[in-house]
DNA sequence: GCGTTTTATGTTATCGCTATCATTAACACG
DNA sequence: CGTGTTAATGATAGCGATAACATAAAACGC
C-alpha cells in the first residue's frame, strides 16, 4: 500500500516550475524574475510584486545549484571539525553558522573523528561543491588533502591550532601555551607533584600539544617529573577519565593535582574522587581544559583554561568571507591569536 | 600587503580545470570521464587509467552542482535539530550523517534554536539547494513551512516527537509517554510529592510535552499535585536547573522528588543539592530526561530516561533513503516508534 | 562465417539559472 | 528640443556536467 504524493505544483509539461514559468505567469522574462529574487534594485515596484505574485501562485523556489553553475558562486562555505558531539567543537560550529548567516553564505559541515584520512575524504566530497572557502580544525592534514585545498584556490582558514605550517589563514591559539600557563598557574598556588590525563593516540593533535605543554612546563619549572596516564583513543570521554582517575590514584597516590586533557575527564576523574571518599582539592586538587558548561557547574566547581571556541568560529567565519569578498587585499598567512584565559576555581 | 595564491592547475583558458579539460588531455570523450569518475562500469581498464592519470595531472575536482542540474539528483539530505550543542540532537545528527554515508548522500545540516519562525527560513534555504529529502525535528512547524514542503515533492522524515498530523514519514516516540512512564515508575517506588522543572516559553514542543505527560501521570495516580517550575527559554542549561532547584526547595521543601525536563537540568539541580548539603536521594531524589552521558558518570548517578538519540538518526536517514529510492514502494505515513527506557540509578 | 548480443565510446541536447550586452523608456538640463 | 544620463527590461549565450541516443568494436552462438 501506498499513499498518493501531496499535490504539487507543476508547470504545463508536469514539471516543477522553473524561472521560466514565473516569468511566463507574471508576464515578464526570467532575468527580471532573478533580478527580483536577489534584490537587485533593478526592477520596479510593480513588476516586483507580479512576480512575486507568480511565485506564489506557482509554488516556485529558486534553484540554487542551476544559479550557482552560472553565476559561479555556490554560497557554500565548508567546515570541517573533529567532533559534532564535543560541544567546544560545536560551539565553534555555531559560531561559524551565525557569522555566515549574515553574509548569505550556507554552511557545509562535517566530522572526521579525530582523523585526517578522514579529513582528506570528506574535503575531497566537500571542493566537489564548489564552497568558496573552508574552515578547518588544526593543522596536521594529509599531502594530499593540502595538494587538493591549494589546487582549490578558496582561502582556507585552519582554527584551534597554530600550524608549523599553515596553508593560509590561521584562527587559534597554542594548545601547549595554554597548558603551560595552567601548570605555572597551579605551580604558583604550590602544587608540585602533577598528573596528566589525557588520550592515547597521535590522532587527536590538540590533545598531543597540550600533553608536550605540560611537559615542557613541568620540566622548565624544575617540578618532580609529570605522571602521565594515556587512556583510550579521543574524545576522552568522561567515564576514561574515572578509569585513569583510578589509575592515578593507585600508581601514585601522593599525586597533588591532576591535569586532564578536557574538562570532560576532569569531571570524570572528579566523581571518581567523590566516590571514594577524597575530597578536592583537599586530598587532590583536579583542572581540566575547555571550560565547558559542566565545569562552571559541577561541585566544586572545576578549574579550567577558558578558550573561546565560539569566537574562534565567528573569527574564522568573518575572516573567510573577508578573503572571499577581496581576495586581493587580505593579509594571507595573517595569524589571528584568540584569547586563553585560566579560570581558578574550587578544585585547584 | 598580499601573498600570492598558490599555483593552481588551469586550463588553457586560464580558468580552473573542467571535465573537458581531463577529455582532451586524456584523448578521450568527456563522456568516459563522466563514468570513469562514477564507476559506470562501462569503462575499460586502459581508458579509464589515462583518465585517473588526467585527472592526477590537472588536479581536476569533479564540480557536482554542474551534474546535478543534468541529473536532476543533489545528493543533498537536508536536517534541522533546534541545537547542535545539545548532545541528544547532535547525536542523532551524528546518526544520520553515519547512515547517509553508506549511500553517498551528504547531510545539510542546520539548527533553528528552538524556532518554528527559523525553521521557515531554514526549509526555504534549504530547498533552494533542492535536498531529495528532509529530516526535521518535532511536528509542528508553520503553515508556510508545511506548504512548501509539500510543494517540494520530497520525502520527509519528521522525528523525536509523534505530530498530530504527520507531513510524511515519522520517526520518533511520545515524549509525554516517556515521562509518564518515568513518574509512574517513581512513584512505584514509594515517591508522593513530585516537583517538575523545565523550560517557560512555548517553543520547546518536546519539553512542554514531557511537562504534560507529567501533569497528567500525577494525576492519574491520584498524588498530590504536581509542583512546576517553569525557569527561561530552552535550552534549559545546568546552571538554570541549579537555580529552579532553588526555587523547589524554598517554595516547597517537603518535596520528595524532582523530575527535570532534561539531565543538563538535572545535574545543575543535583550539584545545587550537594552545595546546599542535602544527600541526594535520601533528603531529596532527582530523575532527569535524554541519559546524557553526564547522567551515567556523575555522583549520584542520575535515574534519566534513555530515548535512543543516535539510533532516532540512523533511522530516519535509513527510511528517507528507501523513500528516495523507492518513492511508490514505501509505506508513507507509517510511523517507527523508538525505544524509550527508564534508567534507574542512584539518585532515585 | 554471419547475425546477434554485449561492451566501449562518442555526439548532441539539454538541465535552470545568470552574465553580458542591447534596447527602450523616462527624465534632466542648458 | 535635442542630447545625455539613468532606470527598467529583454534577448542571447553560456556555466559544466549528464541523459539519451547513436555508433563502433568486440565477443558470442550455432
Amino acid at each position: 500500500m501506498h499513499m498518493n504524493k501531496p499535490e504539487q505544483p507543476r508547470n504545463p509539461d508536469g514539471q516543477m516550475p522553473t524561472m521560466a514559468d514565473v516569468a511566463r505567469h507574471a508576464g515578464v522574462s526570467s532575468m527580471s524574475v532573478s533580478r527580483a529574487l536577489k534584490n537587485s534594485g533593478l526592477v520596479s515596484q510593480t513588476t516586483r510584486e507580479r512576480i512575486f505574485k507568480a511565485i506564489d501562485e506557482l509554488g516556485y523556489v529558486l534553484d540554487l545549484s542551476a544559479g550557482s553553475l552560472s553565476s559561479k558562486r555556490t554560497g557554500f562555505v565548508a567546515a570541517i571539525v573533529p567532533s559534532i558531539n564535543n560541544s567546544n567543537f560545536s560551539d565553534t560550529a555555531r559560531g561559524i553558522t551565525d557569522e555566515l548567516e549574515k553574509t548569505g553564505l550556507q554552511l557545509l559541515l562535517a566530522y572526521n573523528d579525530y582523523s585526517v584520512e578522514r579529513e582528506e575524504r570528506l574535503i575531497e566530497a566537500m571542493l566537489r561543491r564548489r564552497p568558496e572557502g573552508i574552515i578547518l580544525t588544526g593543522g596536521i592534514h594529509t599531502d594530499r588533502a593540502r595538494r587538493m585545498l591549494e589546487n582549490a584556490g578558496i582561502p582556507v582558514v585552519e582554527t584551534w591550532d597554530l600550524p608549523a605550517n599553515p596553508i593560509d589563514q590561521v584562527v587559534g591559539f597554542s594548545n601547549a601555551d595554554a597548558m603551560s600557563l595552567l601548570v605555572r598557574t597551579l605551580a604558583g598556588k604550590g602544587y608540585r607533584k602533577f598528573a596528566y590525563i589525557g588520550g592515547t593516540t597521535e590522532r587527536d593533535t590538540r590533545g598531543n600539544q597540550r600533553r608536550a605543554g605540560f611537559q615542557s612546563a613541568i620540566s622548565g619549572l624544575g617540578l618532580p617529573e609529570g605522571r602521565v596516564v594515556s587512556f583510550g583513543v579521543p574524545p576522552i570521554s568522561m567515564e576514561q577519565g574515572a578509569q585513569a582517575m583510578g589509575g592515578v590514584l593507585s600508581q601514585w597516590p601522593d599525586t597533588e593535582v591532576v591535569i586532564c586533557v578536557s574538562d570532560l575527564s576532569a569531571f570524570g576523574a572528579l566523581m571518581e574522587c567523590q566516590r571514594r571518599g577524597l575530597s578536592v582539592p583537599k586530598d587532590i586538587a583536579i583542572a581540566g581544559f575547555g571550560n565547558y558548561e559542566i565545569a562552571a557547574c559541577c561541585h566544586p566547581r572545576l578549574t579550567s583554561v577558558d578558550i573561546e571556541c565560539y569566537e574562534i568560529g565567528r573569527l574564522a567565519a568573518r575572516k573567510l568571507f573577508a578573503t572571499i569578498q577581496n581576495p586581493e587585499h587580505v593579509n594571507r598567512r595573517e595569524l589571528v591569536l584568540t584569547n586563553i584565559r585560566i579560570v581558578e576555581r574550587e578544585s585547584t
